[in-house]
DNA sequence: CTGGAGGATCTTTTT
DNA sequence: GATCCTCCAG
């Protein structure tokens, strides 16, 4: 509800005097503005404290979002700047939309004036375009994703004869984001980095690549950032025009800010500058993706004397999740340390649950929402969390064969589709002829016998002219280079190109859109295609020009879609939610399903391998997340088997759940985890056994855990039956004795314990009590 | 230049 | 299991 009585939204802003939080304005905002009665103490001294740099730290469900959108329309408020006067930054599309919204809810139309709310990089590219040509760029440049970054790093790979085999594009384009992540240059990257990448030329390549990137008038998103930065550092004037402007700043999400944000957030904040940084070390998650927890441990350094204000009153979970999630995220070293409580009282503990294998988790979680909704629990209130999307299949399967709706939340993106990026290709070229990454992704497609051979020839011919494909094109079309029916098809192209263009103003753009797709032959190219897909595809080519129709021209909707690749979905349906714990960080569910919580699915094999404790941290975290996520009951499950690229592994229970507080959690004793059952036992034969005993994961795994041997689990001691091969190939009666000393492959060194036949009880040294088969010990 | 066969690979995800 | 890529025969 708008409730602010000074209406902002008349103010004119170009007016001599500005606001500068006066006497008579701070007075009236002493009369306590209702929105301030709403708070809690701490809350409240996050919002009231807007001069000099504050970091709030705010704990899950404690009121972020709030606290942030109420700061700023304190600021508004009394009259301490105006609305374009203020810089306030998200990671997300979404988080800026909604952030609009709620500023909107408070202030009115005031917020329309807000025009320096947005992500990082839309912001970065708002100011970059203003001054490009001091970066080398023009006004216009295109902005690229990395589907076109990996295509132009190709190429220069293949023109610098580095094996493309050996080193991948696609590992380049991830050392170059991470450099630009870090704010390092083709200059500065260090000997050490350098070497990550075909033995130093990966560092020739990246400055290959900048310059390349000049040439097409385009930058990629990193550069949003980095050239931001190189153009405040080598223009103080520009620098210091923006740092007059944005009287305050407020910074959403900062445990997830990497270097070159930071830095540019330093640049911009000065030295005494009114900056807020709201965000929660322990939920920092993207740390594979460039964001340094430390930006938010070292606040208080970099800005001395700042506020920092923890919130620690938590309005979502019940005391057993939130001990659960604490007794958890407190086997972390680095953090700032808060401790969340509620006034609630009542409440569920966390429950545990083993499983057999992935299809009876599935089995079992869906079984479980069954009776919820029996309860009358809704649908939408019920998340399932899983670790890699890949498990999100299982839960698919069951759920269709029940008839229950769900909805899977992020997955692969509209934007990202094929069909919608060549089609986009078609609307890019058209509106901006030099797109050479657009021009070469649609030159063939549909086939139109423009094959390789003719495409190198375009390059040949651009590179050494200097000029773009497409004005290659056009000249080669009028010579003997090309051969005869390359010629003419390349030519019809081009002219259909050059009709379309001189449509752009003359027609609405949703319907030269469809008139593109229909000439160029894109569209009956899916018509013809009998692939089960193919239908779904042209939906989507006409959801595409569907979605033009909100923008004015051709122009703003490819500005907006370079940099919001999400689509804004108005689900309201019923339905159970399916992520990854990833994409779940910010919402919550009355139930929340976490499944798959195993050694080396979770926390992730890949994620210790590469990052040691800081990356068993993060999976920590990611944990912390999942289950804060819970308002009422929170179930997690793990399997004894595990069917990872379609090769059956057995999986150890995660390390994780030895670490939440045993107060706090219900143990469900497992079903049927082995022996007996009847499940499973045709799962598996020796072949597989074999297999699977010779992954890299699996010795990777083994030598983990010969080098860090886990404390004895309270989980792990059920006894798990390693394959269930009880047939005719082994004898009925083990030669083994009670008591002897054996070796196992997986588990190490154990004592007999028990003899059933040919299966054998042993008490592991290092994991346990388990059960398994003679043929996969040896005697020691 | 095209299409099909065979091979390698397979966290997380935003902009 | 699925997808993406390369290689080779037509």
């Amino acid at each position: 509800m708008p409730i602010d009585p000074f209406d902002l939204g008349s103010v004119d802003e170009s007016e001599a005097a500005r606001p500068t939080g006066g006497i008579a304005a701070r007075a009236m905002a002493a009369v306590e503005a209702p929105y301030l009665k709403k708070l809690n103490h701490e809350q409240r001294r996050a919002v009231e404290n807007v001069d000099g740099p504050s970091l709030i730290l705010a704990g899950a469900g404690t009121g972020k979002t709030r606290v942030l959108t109420t700061r700023l329309a304190h600021i508004l408020h009394t009259r301490r700047a105006w609305p374009g006067q203020i810089l306030a930054v998200t990671f997300t599309n979404k988080a800026a939309r909604e952030m609009k919204e709620r500023i909107g809810a408070i202030i009115g139309g005031a917020v329309e004036g807000m025009t320096w709310l947005g992500t990082f990089h839309s912001i970065g590219a708002k100011i970059l375009r203003r001054d490009a040509e001091l970066v080398g760029l023009r006004p216009d440049f295109a902005i690229l994703d990395t589907d076109d970054q990996i295509r132009l790093l190709k190429q220069l790979i293949k023109a610098d004869g580095i094996d493309e085999k050996r080193w991948p594009a696609r590992q380049l384009a991830g050392e170059i984001d991470g450099w630009k992540n870090r704010g390092i240059t083709p200059n500065n990257v260090s000997a050490a980095d350098a070497q990550s990448y075909a033995n130093g030329k990966g560092v020739e390549i990246y400055a290959e690549y900048q310059a390349r990137l000049k040439i097409l008038n385009a930058a990629d998103f990193g550069d949003l950032l980095l050239e931001c930065l190189r153009l405040f550092q080598e223009n103080p004037d520009v620098l210091s025009s923006y740092r007059e402007r944005f009287k305050y700043m407020l910074v959403d999400e900062y445990q997830d800010t990497n270097v070159a944000q930071y830095l540019w957030l330093r640049l911009l904040a000065g030295n005494a500058g009114n900056i807020a940084c709201v965000g929660d070390d322990d939920q920092s998650i993207y740390g594979w993706r460039g964001a340094e927890v430390d930006n938010i441990l070292r606040f208080e350094k970099d800005f001395p004397g700042a506020l920092v204000v923890r919130l620690e009153e938590n309005y979502r979970s019940t005391p057993h999740i939130l001990n659960a999630a604490s007794g958890l995220i407190a086997h972390n070293q680095g953090r700032l340390g808060k401790t969340l409580r509620t006034s609630e009282t009542e409440g569920e503990k966390v429950q545990v649950k083993s499983v057999w294998d992935g299809e009876e988790e599935a089995r079992g979680i869906a079984d479980d929402i069954e009776n919820l909704q029996r309860k009358d629990h809704k649908l939408n209130e019920i998340a399932i969390l899983v670790r890699v999307s890949s498990l999100m299949r299982e839960f698919e399967d069951r759920f269709v064969t029940l008839g229950l709706p769900y909805r899977v939340i992020g997955g692969p993106r509209f934007y990202e589709r094929r069909e919608v990026r060549d089609g986009l290709a078609y609307l890019k070229v058209t509106a901006q002829p030099d797109n050479d990454l657009a021009f070469e992704r649609i030159i063939n497609t549909p086939k139109r016998g423009l094959g390789n051979v003719t495409v190198q020839k375009l390059h040949e011919f651009a590179r050494a002219q200097g000029i773009s494909l497409t004005r290659a094109a056009r000249a080669l079309v009028e010579t003997d280079e090309l051969s005869k029916a390359a010629r003419k098809s390349l030519g019809e192209l081009l002219d259909n190109f050059a009709r379309w263009r001189s449509l752009i103003d003359g027609l609405p753009h949703t319907e030269l859109a469809e008139m593109i797709l229909d000439e160029s032959g894109y569209t009956s190219m899916w018509q013809n295609d009998k692939a089960a897909d193919a239908q779904g595809r042209l939906e989507n080519l006409k959801e595409l020009v569907n979605s033009m129709g909100e923008f004015e021209n051709l122009a703003g909707f490819l500005e907006h879609i370079s940099l919001v690749m999400d689509v804004q979905t108005a689900e309201t349906s019923d339905m159970i939610n399916l992520m990854t714990l990833h994409s779940a960080k910010g919402l919550e569910f009355d139930t929340v399903f976490l499944p798959g919580w195993e050694e080396g699915l979770f926390p992730h094999q890949r994620a210790l391998d590469d990052s040691g404790n800081a990356g068993l941290e993060e999976e920590r975290r990611l944990a912390y997340v999942g289950i804060t996520r819970a308002r009422k009951l929170a179930k997690i499950s793990f399997t004894s088997n595990r069917r990872i690229h379609n090769l059956w592994q057995s999986a150890m229970p995660s390390r994780f759940l030895d670490e939440l507080p045993e107060a706090d959690v219900d143990i469900e004793s497992a079903s049927d985890t082995y022996g007996g059952g009847s499940f499973g036992q045709s799962r598996f034969n020796e072949d597989v056994f074999e297999a699977n005993y010779n992954t890299p994961g699996w010795r990777r795994a083994q030598s983990h855990q010969a080098a860090n041997p886990a404390p004895k689990s309270r989980f792990g001691s059920s006894p798990v039956l390693e394959g269930e091969l009880a047939t005719s190939e082994f004898s009925d009666t083990s030669t083994y004795r009670l008591g002897e000393r054996v070796f196992h492959d997986k588990f190490g060194y154990g004592a007999i314990a028990a003899i059933d036949g040919n299966k054998l009880t042993i008490d592991f040294e290092k994991s346990g009590r388990k059960r398994v088969l003679d043929s996969f010990v040896a005697r020691h």
